[in-house]
DNA sequence: TGACATCGGGCG
DNA sequence: AATCCGCCCGATGTCA
């Protein structure tokens, strides 16, 4: 393995041969231009390259552009942000002089051909240091090898991420228009509503006598509702819907469809959709806990009533996958709980429970099992904590330690060693429900994160193998992936591989339980769908 | 006019 | 009085 670290100098490019040490060896200039070819030639060589860089943001997209696919990369950003916090990690060996600026370094802006480039704070940075830095953080780690997995896998779904917005995900900007204007009419005017909206107004503001109602206006809102007689504390649709009125079905209806006309309808279509693709920007690490989080476009939320919209090409197909319970069987991993893993050896894990004699119902099982990572100590999941605690001791024993620690203002980790931050300053009249909330948020944290570690490792192979089975041209040529929610993916692929990419998905996430959880037998069914529109999965 | 907070609701 | 974790986003409302 060869390892080339690339930075940006004064109107060059410089290609840096880097040392077993992380030592800079023999350097090359580059015009800009000259970037992708070089990169494409090593690529294609005998000698597997990890590219070095400071930011994959600020280097793939335009390597993409150019029809350049790399294999792995090191990107120093995502890795320093990890070690910033890991308890895995040695704060001195990490510190350096420039530290305050990569800790401050954020992901770099979508390249604008209209402007000048400005001035880029990455660009005060010298990458050569701090990888030197973090391979001394990672030598002398108790837990190198995962916080050394950890660190990869960040990297790879950094390549991924540019990668799924390079692609894009294809879209029928026709079948979704259609879909707008069967619920909501036709498309109005600027500043107009809809005539199906309108309808649902006059409806609203009639039954409640206020011929000005704006329902959009929350404030507004709670002010009518209590006017009519109706002593609700906040305007919620949960709230509502207990609500005996001629009036409430009506404002309901008009709030979905408000709300679909706001964050999904023609506007979001004339802004996020071009030439056949949803071009979402992913942020990985943009969550504390590791997940990803999305820039625009709301991409981590695209509701369900616009997936038809999202069709395969002609001659394609979409190869959907999503992981049943994620959370749940990474806690019975990651504790080492053989009796939960036990319960997830079948593919619904909560069926599992009830086999098993844990709980009467699956329900049961579900709200038990949410309350013990989410917290809930009241009502009816409450009551079933005791029960799973008798019956998975390691991992009810896992998350109710995070969350003491959390109360006591310690850190806590992931399985890969991702720390979470320190809490701030609590109020001291508040301070004891504060301090529970924040024992909520870490004994959440140790879940959410080991499973989004176990999404990144899903990713990082599944990406390879797709790669693999795609034979010849770029990414977009040959099976890829489409999308990516947390706990399932899209994969775009030729029909005639739509079967192989299904076992491609399923083979990826046995490799990613065993990176994490070695020989201990925890299992991770997919629901795996081979369809023509997102929406025909699950 | 822009910055910021709050609410409500979409997703996992 | 009483529904728990993490996000993003648009509309509204307040303030400078």
């Amino acid at each position: 393995m060869e390892r080339i670290l690339l930075r940006r100098g004064a109107g060059a490019v410089e290609a840096v041969e880097l040392g077993a040490d992380g030592a800079a060896g023999r350097s090359t200039r580059l015009h800009a231009a000259a970037v992708a070819g070089f990169a494409a030639e090593r690529e294609g060589g005998a000698t597997p390259v990890r590219w070095v860089w400071d930011d994959t943001t600020r280097w793939y997209p335009a390597l993409l552009t150019a029809g350049v696919r790399v294999e792995r990369c090191t990107d120093l950003r995502l890795g320093h942000a990890i070690l910033r916090r890991s308890p895995f990690a040695a704060q001195d060996l990490l510190a350096g002089e420039d530290t305050p600026g990569w800790d401050a370094l954020q992901p770099g802006p979508p390249p604008d051909p209209a402007l000048f480039p400005l001035a880029d704070p990455a660009d005060l940075l010298d990458p050569v240091a701090e990888h030197r830095r973090q391979q001394a953080v990672l030598a002398a780690s108790p837990q190198r090898d995962r916080l050394a997995l950890l660190l990869a896998a960040e990297s790879s779904g950094a390549l991924v991420a540019a990668e799924l917005t390079h692609t894009g995900l294809p879209w029928r900007a026709d079948v979704h228009a259609r879909l707008l204007t069967g619920l909501l009419g036709a498309r109005p005017g600027a500043g107009r509503r809809p005539a199906v909206l309108e309808r649902l107004l006059e409806e609203v503001r009639a039954a409640f006598g206020a011929p000005a109602l704006n329902p959009d206006s929350p404030g507004e809102l709670l002010r009518v509702l209590q006017h009519a007689g109706l002593p609700v504390p906040d305007t919620r649709s949960w709230t509502l819907e207990q609500l005996d009125h001629p009036g409430i079905p009506a404002l309901l209806e008009y709030r979905k469809l408000s709300r679909l006309l706001a964050a999904n309808g023609w506007a979001w279509l004339d802004t996020w959709v071009r030439d056949g693709r949803f071009r979402a920007v992913f942020v990985p690490g943009g969550v504390v806990t590791g997940r990803w989080a999305s820039s625009g476009g709301g991409a981590l939320s695209v509701p369900t009533v616009v997936r038809p919209a999202a069709a395969a090409d002609e001659g394609w197909r979409f190869v959907v996958a999503d992981v049943a319970q994620l959370e749940p069987r990474v806690l019975a991993g990651m504790s080492g709980d053989d009796a939960m893993a036990q319960a997830a050896r079948a593919a619904d894990l909560y069926a599992g429970m009830v086999a098993a004699g844990t709980v009467a119902t699956r329900a049961d099982a579900k709200l038990g099992i949410l309350g013990a990572m989410y917290g809930g100590t009241r009502g009816e999941s409450g009551r079933m904590m005791p029960r799973l605690a008798r019956r998975y001791p390691r991992a009810i024993g896992l998350v109710e330690e995070a969350a003491r620690a959390g109360e006591r203002g310690e850190v806590v980790h992931t399985l890969l060693g991702r720390g979470s931050p320190l809490p701030g300053v609590w109020p001291h009249e508040e301070g004891d429900r504060a301090r529970r909330a924040w024992g909520r948020f870490t004994r959440n944290f140790v879940v959410q994160g080991t499973g989004a570690e176990w999404a990144l490792c899903w990713l990082a192979d599944l990406r390879n193998r797709l790669w693999r089975l795609g034979g010849e041209g770029d990414v977009e040529a040959r099976p890829h992936l489409a999308f990516f929610l947390h706990d399932e993916v899209v994969v775009h692929t030729p029909e005639h591989l739509a079967d192989e990419v299904a076992e491609a998905v399923r083979a990826a996430a046995s490799t990613a339980g065993r990176l994490l959880f070695g020989a201990f037998p925890v299992d991770f069914p997919l629901d795996v769908a081979v369809v023509r529109s997102w929406a025909d999965a699950g």
